[in-house]
DNA sequence: GCTGAAATTCTGGAGTG
DNA sequence: CACTCCAGAATTTCAGC
C-alpha cells in the first residue's frame, strides 16, 4: 500500500478495536499531536482505508432476537442480479452480504423479529431471484463468540450469563 | 426488553450506522439534551445493548488482502473445545466466530496476508481440533457488498474500482 | 507535523416537573 | 427518576509556521 506507513496502520488497528477513541488519546498512543492524527485520519478516510464507524449492538435490544446466516447459490451474477443484491444489501436488517467462492456464492447475515419474519424473508428471496437461485439455505446463529474486532466482551443470544472480565476502556 | 423505550432503540440504530456521532448531534436527532443522551447511552452500555465501538477498516490497508470464510464441523462442543474456540476468537486476524446450526456448526471470518498464511492457518486449525473436526472448509470472500451496517460505501477486495456514489455522512 | 487559540463538545452537579 | 441547564474541563478544528 503506497503512502501508508506503520503509524497509519497502527491508527487503523486502534480505531478498529475502539471506534470512539478521541484524537487526543489516539495521538498519545502513536506519539503524534491531535492535529496530525486528524490529518492522517482524513487521508485514510479519503483513501477508503476507513469505511466508517459503527457501534456493535445486541440485536435483541432492537427487537430482533433471531440472527440467521443465509446461503444462496446463484446460477450467474449478471448486472440484473447485482442490482437485486444491491437492494438486498440496503435492507436495514441485513448486517453483511458477501460474494464468495464455494458451493454457495452468496452469504448474508440478517436479523429477524421471529421465525415467521425469517420465513417471510426467505420466501421473498426465492421470489426475487427466481430460477436463478439454485439453492437457498438458512442457519441460525446460536452464539457469537466474537464479532467485529472488539475484545472479549462477548455475549450469548440468551442474554449474557458470561463473566464480565474486562470492561471496555475509553481512556 | 424491559426499561428500553423507542428513544433508546433510535439511539442504538443511529449509533450503529454512525459510531462516531457526537452526543450533541445525537441529541438533536432524538430531541434530547446531550446530558440525557449520555446517561441513556451509559445505561445501554451497562445493560450490554452496546458491545463497543469500531471503525470498519479495509483489511488490504493492513496488509491482509485475503479474506476467508472458514466452516468447521465439530463432533461436539465440550468445555475443552470451547476453550479452543475462545482462543481462536482472540486472534487478531479473526473478525468473527459464530456457533450456528446446520451442517457445519462453526463459522469464522479471517484476514490473511496471502494464500500461504491461509494455508498455515487451516493446518493449525486441523491440528488444534484434531479428530473432533469432522470437516474444515474455506471459501474466499470475492466481494463485500455490505459490511457492518454502514451505508453503501462498499468496496472490492481487489481495490475499489466501483463508482463512488454517495460519500459517507458524519453530521 | 507542530503550535496556539477559538469553536465545539463533554461532563458532573444543581435544579425542575 | 428522567430531564434540562449551566459552568468548567477536555476535545476538536483550523490557521500559520
Amino acid at each position: 500500500m503506497p503512502g501508508i506507513d506503520e503509524r497509519d496502520r497502527e491508527i487503523l488497528r486502534i480505531l478498529r478495536s475502539n471506534g470512539r477513541i478521541t484524537l487526543t488519546e489516539l495521538g498519545k498512543k502513536v506519539n503524534l499531536s491531535p492535529a496530525s492524527v486528524k490529518s492522517r485520519l482524513e487521508k485514510l478516510e479519503r483513501l477508503g482505508a476507513v469505511k466508517g464507524y459503527s457501534a456493535v449492538i445486541d440485536p435483541a435490544f432492537l427487537g430482533n432476537p433471531v440472527t440467521a446466516l443465509i446461503f444462496i447459490r446463484l446460477k450467474d451474477v449478471d448486472p440484473y442480479t447485482r442490482s437485486m443484491l444491491r437492494e438486498l444489501a440496503s435492507l436495514d436488517n441485513v448486517e453483511f452480504l458477501y460474494l464468495k467462492t464455494g458451493d454457495h456464492n452468496v452469504l448474508l447475515k440478517g436479523e429477524f423479529r421471529d421465525m415467521d419474519e425469517l420465513r417471510e424473508f426467505l420466501k421473498s428471496l426465492k421470489k426475487t431471484f427466481g430460477v436463478n437461485a439454485l439453492s437457498i439455505e438458512a442457519n441460525l446463529v446460536v452464539e457469537e463468540l466474537k464479532n467485529c474486532w472488539l475484545a472479549d466482551t462477548h455475549y450469548d443470544s440468551d442474554c449474557g450469563r458470561e463473566k464480565d472480565y474486562g470492561k471496555r476502556q475509553r481512556s
